[in-house]
DNA sequence: CGGTATCCGAATTGATACTG
DNA sequence: CAGTATCAATTCGGATACCG
């Protein structure tokens, strides 16, 4: 059997879902907006080292996704939110299995992980 | 907080897991070695499209990362056998759930996924 | 503030041919 | 049978500069 949406192939649905959340900075994204709605500016400071460009490409994608959305409002300066959707939310726990056996995987106590690296410290799970 | 691992860095331990299973073919390769050892010819014929080299690489890398064993046996004709670890096994939960969410992704019914394309008809979960 | 546009180097994937 | 070697094509990621 094989799968299609926008124009992609896949053999397989766990090949469609890694291609949804296998962005280099995407699972840092889902992790920034599982809490919180956030705007561009806020999630580049927590996602030390992306530059906009890249910022912007994983977010669009997100969004063409439906796993979160962006809103414009039309203020001056302008104000863009990002916010994630009731369908990017059940993605949030298999990224927890994820960062599970990641941590294994690691060679690291799961208990000491911090998801989200400008996070840490709001507590775990 | 960073984490490494041969060499390489990730922001978060999700980011290492998807390193692992987020190869072009490593779903569909561990799919099919879930159920069963398996020879690298009869792995080239459950996954349509792969050439021996892409074959090989991911199949070395699933097994430095400690997720399948390679078995030569000194035979002529040579035999190689590959067979997922007990590690590995843990892998294909998420792998489940990767699966669900991607059908829902996809619009199409979970009940009706074959997960891993030759093997459709075998019975699914 | 929240982006685009351009250019570039690095990495990934693939087709093809050959080998112990 | 189970790969390697080589080369080509494509995609991805990033630095920098500019714009409404």
């Amino acid at each position: 059997m094989i799968y299609t949406k926008n124009g992609k192939t896949y053999h397989c649905p766990v090949e469609a879902a890694l291609d949804v959340i296998g962005g280099k900075w995407k699972p840092l994204i889902l992790w920034a907006l599982g809490d919180d709605v956030m705007r561009f500016s806020e999630l580049q400071k927590m996602i030390p080292g992306v530059n906009t460009k890249m910022l912007t490409k994983q977010l669009r994608e997100l969004e063409a996704d439906g796993v979160l959305t962006r809103t414009v409002y039309p203020e001056v300066p302008p104000r863009v939110e990002y916010a994630i959707t009731d369908f990017g939310k059940t993605l949030l726990p298999i990224m927890e299995a994820l960062c599970a056996w990641g941590a294994q995987y690691l060679g690291i106590d799961d208990a000491a992980v911090s998801r989200c690296p400008t996070k840490a410290g709001k507590g775990k799970a």
